[in-house]
RNA sequence: GCCGAAAUAGCUCAGUUGGUAGAGCAACGCAUUCGUAAUGCGUAGGUCACGGGUUCGAGUCCCGUCUUCGGCUCCA
């Protein structure tokens, strides 16, 4: 007999050799039905894999991720297996569970191409294999078998992944006519896999290698319901309204112009007014902060590049200088801010008593994006980074760090961002290459950054080898209305660019020392955060960034006049309102829309208009009844000014 | 840049097997002046992304280009 210990603590005794499945039936029959796979010791595996010692189990239903993950996982080798019988002499890549479904790389055999309108018959496949309730089968098999065996089958992918594992710990599932090369674990068999969606198909390297072949990749997404796929499916529906690309479109916030280029936005009156107020609010908390706002050029010489060494890093994979037709120079558009603020800086002496020093600038920077990665607001050409630049005595670093996560912090409290992830980006230990400075700053940097996280008690997930190649850094990453994520505020430390720009500033000693720079930018660019901001709120935004906060609609023509007369009134407590005069009715445009973005109506007539009031209806056209106009304008501006002055 | 898909009126879309270009909303005009989140009637609006080809005839079929979309790769 064998102990077997539970999540909740309790001790129950099994035959040698019992399952996870057996388990199950033996606590209930119900269990048994929905437990997926199991861990045994903190290690997944299938249901059917004997237990041989005393052991702790965790079972799991598809509401945890390990179960989700191991069906997934059986999904996209069900998947191979029926893309192997449709396509014969397929070979296969890798396929994983991913965190929305999986995918399998593979390569269809010539003259093969796998389209979306492949997709039903894929799927048909797939169900049809389900009905054979096929087991999966786990072995073990020397490394030389597994060549052997996958050479037989032309699987030259699978025996490249095969070279790189060690003899001893390779195992292979089979299902069916199916063999994969594959860790595991699986479902015991493939019944469980009731509903399925083929949903995309892709490009993808070997090994996401550029040099390697091209590979078709095909994601999928399967559920144990019909019910749940369809929920899925009309969850997604629900994600693409609040696009902020439809919304943007609809509220008339930005456009894009095929004539001005590609990935070049331009903000119109009301997303310039959201964007301003954005500015504004962060202006604001930076002056409290001690920081100055500079202004700088969009261009700057290529000397100025080359000192900064983005010349080297980057030079030709950005857009191309512009020079000039008599004299011979040469400039670049901005890519970034640095060196400009770096110039500021240097081009007075510093006493260690001014540090630190804080430029700040909404600069607008331009970037080669390869046309593929242009995305809406969220991956542009050109866009103005919320950029600032601390320098610092090598002793404030990390307090200076704390300074700006606390701005971060502020901001994203007051727009109610609370599904964010931070990251801290550390240098691959192992490539020296990459990186300038020595080891010595880079460690000191490192070591600010986690400190400063651990001080805050901001839970962060550190990656290796993600650092830029001047310093290591803090990014906020949040996620979209499809589940993507975004890299918004960022903090970086930089020992690097004082050093190429040989700043310094004289210590108490009247010697000479290099001050530390650190890159900050809360809303990362204003770009990019008006988009996540639109998802985020679907266009809902807190009052006092709405560009349109009042509708008045006057009920005759001759209340007209007067309701001009309001919204020049509102103007004076700045409530931005808009006269309906046509009496279009609003509320169609808004259920066309299928957007609910005016918080306010006001409703003026004759009666109103004798008594200087509006009628107020609230979204939803909630009555709130009469006040005078001069009573709604304060209420807003009070609304708006608790909003802004509680950060 | 790569793989796949799409492109028709300002917007959202329809357009059957190739045979005169359609709707709703918006715009404009006229009527309506209403206590309200969809007033009525009318008018105008299109080189069907662009360029080539097949055909008696192309929005529709084929090829190329541009842009957009879904991913890949990339991201200072």
């Amino acid at each position: 007999m064998i102990k077997i210990s539970f999540p909740d603590g309790s001790v129950r005794e099994y035959a040698e050799g019992i399952t996870g499945y057996e388990i199950a039936k033996s606590i209930s029959e119900r269990l048994a039905q929905d437990v997926l796979a199991c861990s045994v010791n903190d290690e997944i595996v299938e249901l059917n894999r004997p237990i041989l010692a005393d052991a702790s189990i965790k079972l799991h239903k598809w509401e945890d991720e390990e179960a989700k993950h191991a069906y997934w996982h059986t999904s996209a080798h069900l998947m191979a297996e029926a893309l192997q019988e449709l396509y014969p002499g397929t070979q296969f890549g890798i396929g994983p569970a991913i965190e929305k479904g999986f995918y399998y790389d593979i390569m269809p055999p010539q003259g093969v191409t796998i389209k979306e309108s492949d997709f039903p018959a894929i799927e048909k496949k797939m169900a049809e294999l389900v009905q054979k309730k096929e087991q999966l089968v786990r072995q073990e098999i020397s490394k030389e078998d597994a060549i052997k065996f996958f050479e037989s089958r032309g699987q030259h992918y699978k025996n490249e992944l095969i070279a790189d594992l060690e003899d001893g710990s390779i195992t292979t599932y089979t299902q069916g006519n199916y063999t994969d090369l594959c860790k595991g674990p699986h479902l015991v068999d493939t019944s469980a896999i009731k509903a399925i969606k083929i949903t995309a198909t892709s490009a993808a390297y070997w090994r996401g290698d550029e040099k390697r072949p091209q590979m078709t990749r095909i994601y999928g997404i399967s559920f144990p319901k019909k019910k749940m796929l369809d929920e899925y499916l009309t969850l997604l529906e629900e994600a693409k309204k609040r696009d902020h690309r439809k919304i943007g479109k609809e509220m008339e916030l930005f456009m894009f112009s095929d004539t001005v280029g590609k990935g070049l936005p331009i903000w119109l009156p009301k997303g310039t007014a959201l964007r301003l107020r954005l500015q504004d609010f962060l202006s604001r908390i930076q002056k409290r902060y001690g920081y100055q706002q500079v202004i700088t050029p969009h261009i700057g010489s290529k000397q100025l590049y080359i000192t900064s060494g983005h010349w080297d890093h980057y030079g030709k994979d950005s857009f191309q200088p512009i020079n000039t037709p008599e004299e011979g120079e040469t400039y670049l558009l901005k890519p970034m801010n640095c060196p400009h603020h770096c110039m500021i800086y240097k081009a007075q002496p510093h006493s260690y008593k001014e540090l630190p020093l804080r430029i700040a600038e909404f600069g607008t920077v331009y970037r080669y994006e390869q046309s593929g990665e242009l995305h809406g607001l969220t991956r542009v050409r050109s866009f103005t980074q919320d950029d600032a630049h601390i320098f610092c005595r090598p002793d404030q670093v990390k307090e200076e760090f704390i300074r700006v996560m606390e701005i971060i912090e502020i901001i994203f409290k007051a727009l109610e961002f609370e599904n964010f992830e931070a990251q801290i980006s550390l240098r691959d230990p192992n490539d020296h290459e990459k990186y300038v400075g020595s080891d010595e700053v880079w460690e000191k940097a490192e070591q600010a950054i986690v400190e400063a996280c651990q001080e805050k008690g901001l839970p962060a997930k550190i990656e290796y080898g993600e650092a830029a190649f001047y310093g290591p850094k803090l990014d906020f990453m949040v996620k979209d209305a499809l589940g993507r994520r975004w890299q918004l505020g960022t903090i970086q430390v930089d020992y690097n660019l004082p050093e190429r720009f040989d700043l310094e500033y004289i210590g108490t000693d009247n010697q000479k020392f290099r001050p530390v720079m650190i890159h900050r930018a809360p809303f990362g660019s204003m770009e990019r955060f008006v988009a996540v901001l639109i998802e985020h709120t679907a266009g809902k935004f807190p009052l006092w960034l709405m560009p349109d906060q009042a509708a008045i609609l006057p009920i005759s023509e001759k209340a007209n006049e007067y309701a001009y007369k309001v919204k020049d009134i509102l103007e004076r407590y700045d409530v931005r309102a808009f006269v309906d005069d046509r009496n279009e009715k609003i509320g169609r445009k808004i259920r066309d829309n299928e957007v609910n973005h005016v918080p306010y109506m006001l409703v003026v007539g004759e009666q109103e208009a004798e008594k200087g009031e509006v009628n107020v209806r609230k979204q939803g056209a909630e009555n709130l009844g009469n006040m005078k106009i001069e009573e709604f304008g304060e209420k807003i501006a009070q609304e708006v000014n608790n909003m802004i002055n509680k950060w």
